[in-house]
DNA sequence: TTGCTCCTCACGTCACGTGAGGTGGC
DNA sequence: TTGCTCCTCACGTCACGTGAGGTGGC
């Protein structure tokens, strides 16, 4: 017979973890005095003790320790049980890996910027939604040519969507495309209400699995810049840009232009 | 202004995260309203709430990401944080893909044996001792052989133990090692009390760093299979036996031998 | 008799998820 | 007025580590 703390000391465990596996009922002691509570192991309870510590050390929790030692699943049952294991573990991994690389991406960053750049990208699902939509041409992607266009458009949107009793239902949203050697701009809001007959197109903006996005803030003049340090991060951290243009979702345009703020939005994969 | 419904849905986050982030410190909604308690986030907080998300998303606690915000560490601060936490991960990615190495393992075990096998090894370091020993011959590694040989040495060391006035600090131990076509074998106990005159060795029994260990149990005629067993897994499980021989440690040795328990030591080193 | 070992609570860990029970706003 | 959103607790998660406060055994 050992005493909790020899016990203890033979199977390399703490004395708060023998403690815990009784409390749990994993591994009771052979014998515990009645009197003072002191609790005795048998030699051969370091067999048991083993198989806990060999089965919780492939990361199985202990109730699941307890299931396969006391109920003698069968051969079946219990390649199932690793095989989910298994994918679990994989699957974990490849997590881990990724941030390791996304802090190593922060690290390189840190050498080039020598601090910790401002702007944060998160990827993350953006929802589809039905949205009324008014589209205009810009001659470039500058911001003298662009930014008027944009700001008609919006207000366009506004004005017809005021008349038709359309309520926004979120942020308006704007995208570009390049069409011949000038630009498609097109705007567009998720509404409540009924859109017949306000003279505005009516689009389904598709869902997006993953997009990469960064919050811009002030004026739209210098958005091409938050374009580029959304681009590189992209780079950087091993996704792509995917199939569909980026999107411009106006969060807060009330104001001066230097406080507005402009969620850009790019659909990427994991590359 | 959002409330923090809408917050949530711009930022991707769930309500309760944004009422624990509030909780922390780490965002304050812009407004609270004082009677109704109402919290209200300004579209500009979107981007703090995105500094928290990657940062988070680095695995870093939020407590640290608190830091990171406020108190604006320097540069080269924040690159032995990150250098840090980049050791962390790398660390816990080799130890996650050991783990599943070791269930990939027990797969291919049970594919072959198709049920749990009853051998549990567990890899543990084992303490050095200061022991008193007596050595001894066999014919052969043979249990016809051996087992005399292990018997008699084990009941020498106790009665000379006996003499001397020495107390076992803990079970006994033994080892083999071939000698020219014979077995060197030795018998040990680590010993409380003074050893000089008692005619006994007295060895330092070293420490191992990792030792992939198994539990015996019964009769010392079958403990060849156990060391076979646990030779297997050793190769299995991508370790190495080490230099320095196996030790058989006697945990329990009273009565009859079907109730003896062995407990088997291989000095390993990761492979 | 003095240490040493053992005992039983019970809190803390980390970032929330998930109710319970109740109230404010359109 | 009815839903819907929001509010504040407070427990649960997982496997123990770490005291606090106290008692038993050599």
């Amino acid at each position: 017979m050992f005493s909790i703390g020899e016990f203890a000391k033979v199977g390399r465990v703490s004395v708060r973890m023998l403690r815990h596996y009784d409390a749990l009922g994993l591994l009771r002691p052979a014998r515990v005095d009645s009197h003072s509570g002191y609790r005795y192991y048998a030699a051969d309870q370091l067999a048991r003790l083993n198989r806990i510590l060999a089965l919780s050390d492939l990361g199985i929790g202990l109730k699941q320790v307890a299931e396969v030692l006391d109920e003698r699943p069968s051969a079946e049952q219990l390649r199932g049980m690793l095989r989910l294991r298994r994918g679990e573990l994989a699957e974990r991994v490849a997590a881990e890996t990724a941030r390791l690389a996304r802090v190593e991406a922060r690290l390189r960053l840190i050498e080039v910027e020598d601090a910790m750049s401002e702007v944060d990208v998160v990827v993350k699902p953006v929802e589809g939604a039905r949205v009324v939509a008014v589209g205009g041409i810009a001659e470039s992607f500058e911001y003298e040519d662009i930014g008027p266009v944009v700001g008609g458009l919006c207000a366009s949107l506004a004005e017809r969507m005021e008349r038709a009793s359309l309520k926004f239902a979120g942020p308006a949203i704007a995208w570009y495309e390049p069409a011949d050697d000038r630009v498609h701009v097109q705007a567009c809001a998720p509404y409540v209400g009924s859109p017949e007959g306000a003279g505005l197109d009516e689009v389904e903006l598709p869902a997006l699995a993953h997009a990469a996005t960064l919050v811009h803030r002030g004026t739209m003049a210098t958005i091409a810049e938050s374009y580029q340090a959304l681009a590189r991060w992209i780079d950087d951290n091993g996704y792509r840009a995917e199939a569909g243009h980026a999107r411009e979702v106006y969060l807060h345009t009330d104001g001066d232009e230097a406080g507005w703020v402009t969620e850009l939005q790019i659909p990427v994969s994991a590359a």
